[in-house]
DNA sequence: CAAAGTAGTCAACCAAGTTGTCTAACCTTA
DNA sequence: TAAGGTTAGACAACTTGGTTGACTACTTTG
């Protein structure tokens, strides 16, 4: 019998997969996953560096990385904190917030292709489930991503 | 709302480092996901190490480091292929095989813990929506693990 | 106002994979 | 049965996505 957490990898690689296909025939550049938990970070609040360095659970100078190719591509921009000299903050550029949106209704389509396959209802329990179950284990403050990929 | 495979990210991140905790506090060597997916392979079938660089998706380079770990460490030992004197089996040790046994029954400490947090139908609901939802997508030949870590 | 802490950058390193090459053995097939 | 193509495994160089450590400029706190 499958432990579960395998089957977890496995659907979320399966998702990744289709994901990063259709993404890929669309030709843009050659984002990962880092990159969209990053778009949907600064679509709820104003972030420095070291924030989403925080957030991806990754160091900051591993998210400086990160926000240098978005900033290379046009995807965000850098300007400056009001308050503290040394900090910037990272802003969605009209490209990146574009980005999202596409990306969000190819979540969403593949989503209802799940639904379509194992039920409207089974999803939505998986997905309730899931959700009680991360807050079992981590409470109110959920870490950040701790990513996988 | 976060797009499912967020939490199917999220809950494997949080199964699996409850397990590698729980492991760590036992003192064993620094065992990776990948080294588990081998254990739970060669304990199926006989195989040498392109079939499992085939088994976890990486190429035959990158599977030959694994297994020289692991035999480094005495989880598995190799003995000559009885017909093919180019090619070895690698075949657990006893090492390796109590070593799965002691990570299933964690596995299944962590997935009771689980069923008492969300309800024993909930994850029920889960394991077979993820298992027909990748039905689904690869059909009967489910490919190789092409893990996430 | 001095001391401790923090944002961001630079640089060196590391881990886990990749591609490419080679040898010895294997498998057609003419 | 010899010849040509394929394969298992090893070795080496490189790539990627991170790490730790050090430093500067600025900020916060006692």
């Amino acid at each position: 019998m499958e432990p579960v957490p395998m089957l977890l990898a496995m659907t979320y690689r399966a998702m990744g997969d289709q994901f990063h296909d259709r993404l890929r025939q669309i030709g843009l550049e050659p984002l990962r996953p880092a990159h969209g938990y990053v778009f949907r970070f600064l679509k709820e609040k104003r972030a420095t560096t070291v924030d989403i360095g925080q957030h991806l659970g990754v160091t900051k100078q591993a998210a400086a990385k990160i926000v240098n190719e978005l900033d290379d591509w046009g995807y965000v921009l850098r300007e400056p904190h009001p308050t503290d000299k040394r900090a910037q903050y990272v802003t969605l550029t009209t490209k990146g917030r574009d980005y999202l949106k596409f990306a969000d209704n190819l979540w969403s389509d593949l989503e209802g292709e799940m639904a379509e396959a194992i039920g409207e209802d089974t999803l939505a329990t998986i997905r309730q489930g899931l959700a009680a179950y991360l807050q079992h284990v981590h409470g109110e403050d959920q870490p950040g991503l701790r990513p996988v990929w």
